[in-house]
DNA sequence: ACCTGAACACCGTTCAAGT
DNA sequence: ACCTGAACACCGTTCAAGT
């Protein structure tokens, strides 16, 4: 990439990591370019879609939760080892309001630029799941897809204000229906 | 109301009910006063906000299950009873796609068009509940606003096209979570 | 009373013209 | 190669002018 073009996408990116988190996911990408003084053509050209900007904001994130995953798949404790991780995943999304919808709309578009983070995401999690099933700490009943689409309802849920007073409330509820079912015998 | 305004009331409501349906909540107002043959003031003048509108559209809904909740009220099974009551507000959020969180904003805004009726709806719900755990048919830590936080995460879900396979066996564990912790004993 | 639609201030997206 | 910004086709909302 030339100089100039790295310096762009570079000062985009930091203007939309400013701009999205505080107006969200859905923020005016006229703004993002005019705060960050390129044209809006520039903008489109580095990020052509939407998706594209959130996945290069998002993408450290994603990375992080993956690798954390991969570390924690051997725990002892593979219960409390899931739903710790959950909590994160779902701290994680949060980081730009709005961007739940996104993710989930990517997991089935294997055209959008989210999509090979949101299918690592849910495989890790698929992955700790699994691991607890195995030891007989979560309920057989759900696979992967089932926790994602759990994730995605807890993270939109902490994202409507009104009802974030009840989100961790509801978050234990679900996490001990997650382990629920369990045999538990150690 | 003089009748013209009384003809053009009906007339964008109808249109309003196909847009929608078609759209999702967040259609465009201006094609639904295009294809309703009004100009844009008119519809601005029967129905201020878009919450407004919806609210309209949904009013006769909101009753009903209103209603329903009523007569369910004193059930001899209150577990089965909220559990099929859930399930119908579920689908009646469902009328129309994205107003799930129309309705959520509306909860904590007094000014909006829709509070009442959620607030109706979230009542309602309430009572079921404190029904059911009277009888040690549900789980006692949890109030309507927690009910209605999880109404509102499965309305969402089933929002979701990629989510839509997983809603019903979504549905069933948080169920089976809300009756848990029942004493159960008859 | 009620209706109309132009006017205003925004979008997202594309693409010819520049350097 | 890369950048710019006008152009196009849309929005929501308001409000003077009409009947």
């Amino acid at each position: 990439m030339r100089a100039d073009a790295r310096k762009n996408y570079d000062q985009i990116l930091a203007i939309a990591r400013e701009v999205v988190t505080q107006q969200g996911a859905d923020a005016s990408l006229r703004d993002v370019a005019r705060k960050a003084g390129v044209g809006l053509g520039t903008l489109y050209r580095h990020f052509p879609t939407r998706e594209a900007l959130l996945a290069a904001l998002l993408a450290a994130s994603f990375d992080a939760l993956a690798q954390r995953a991969g570390e924690l798949a051997t725990s002892a404790s593979p219960d409390t080892t899931l739903i710790t991780w959950l909590r994160e995943a779902i701290a994680m999304t949060q980081t730009y309001s709005g961007a739940i919808a996104l993710m989930v709309a990517a997991i089935s578009d294997e055209g959008s630029a989210l999509h090979a983070s949101c299918v690592t995401l849910k495989t890790a999690g698929a992955e700790l799941l699994s691991h607890a099933q195995k030891e007989g700490l979560a309920r057989a009943d759900m696979d992967g897809n089932d926790l994602f689409a759990l994730i995605s309802a807890l993270a939109w849920l902490a994202d409507q204000p009104p009802l974030v007073p009840r989100a961790d409330h509801v978050f234990d509820i679900i996490a001990e229906a997650i382990l629920q079912g369990g045999t538990a015998a150690p």
